[in-house]
DNA sequence: TAAAAATACTCCATAGGTATTTTAT
DNA sequence: ATAAAATACCTATGGAGTATTTTTA
């Protein structure tokens, strides 16, 4: 018996707009029965009618006619949320995370923050003191990407977020010789 | 792989505002790995870092500095809706469809409507034409509703949304000798 | 050493699908 | 007779819990 979910609202939207469960399940390419349940629950959980069904034809009554709306408005706002995640994840704002301490480190590092911050302006870099082992090779590929072309978020996605460099996630912040 | 949750964005704004997974579960009502789950989710489908584990602290980095705020917002708005929704259900706006033809109901309703009129002036009463047989309970059920000073609400509750009375679903439209 | 978060795993609810029936045009 | 929604039933995903391990202050 949970909360309605997005999906109930999108839903419920689609179908008053098309006026038809069926056609409404083909464009959330869900089943005709999935749609069916959601207005449902809809509902059942509140106790309200919300469409009346008359034939073939189905229309938004009493409370059903403002829903649509809202959806549209609560659509809205999820969707500014999740541009603005993106957005991060784009790498024209945010932060990385490099770690170092291996002195080796300092003849790599220099061209692939140059190119860094002139590719992503936004970008908050912070250079942080670890252990050598994977941390050499997580920077190596950076700088592959970097001179690729390719996103910060393209790197990340392959490695996963977290440890966003393997093995440097609990290193101690140290210096930045490169600001 | 579903979309975020309401349940994403609340979880998460809990954990930012609170400085602490097992603090916010506490809060939610849900247990500790269930608030770790829920984060990493959001994390791991975007492909971004959003809280930064510093020892014991825990503090949001880049997008997560936002999410919170989204998260209210979207928690405003499926509050209104819900809102909007109940409201009808509280009687105080909406429709209420009657099913009657026995004349027999004629003795009866004329009392009922008199007392949901006066006290719902916002009732959208409509009455139609149908077949007796379970039409004349639910009347006369409804009539003690209004007597004894329920909203109509729990009398929806009461026999569930739908059929809003049983049997009158189909009925087609009527006249309304009362109007 | 004590606390807090992460993992491992298990289980159950339920969302969603297929097949079928009912209903209305 | 056809098309659409409701119902019945089933399956599987994944959300949430308990128990445990890891980590850091």
């Amino acid at each position: 018996m949970g909360r309605p979910s997005l999906d109930h609202f999108q839903t419920f939207a689609h179908v008053i707009d098309l006026g038809s469960f069926s056609t409404a399940a083909q464009r959330l390419e869900i089943s005709q029965p999935g749609v069916s349940l959601q207005v449902r629950q809809l509902e059942r959980r509140h106790g309200i009618r919300l469409i009346e069904r008359v034939g073939r034809r189905v229309t938004a009554i009493a409370a059903g006619e403002e829903l649509p709306d809202y959806a549209r408005r609560i659509d809205g706002v999820v969707m500014d949320a999740l541009d603005a995640m993106t957005r991060h994840s784009k790498g024209t704002v945010g932060r990385v995370r490099l770690g170092t301490g291996a002195t080796a480190c300092i003849y790599f590092l220099p061209p692939i923050l140059r190119s860094l911050r002139s590719g992503f302006p936004g970008l908050d870099i912070v250079v942080t003191a670890g252990n050598t082992s994977a941390i050499l090779k997580s920077i190596l590929s950076l700088g592959k990407l970097c001179q690729s072309r390719n996103t910060v978020s393209s790197f990340e996605r392959a490695q996963g977020p977290r440890p966003f460099i393997p093995g440097a996630s609990q290193c101690e912040v140290g210096h930045d010789p490169f600001s």
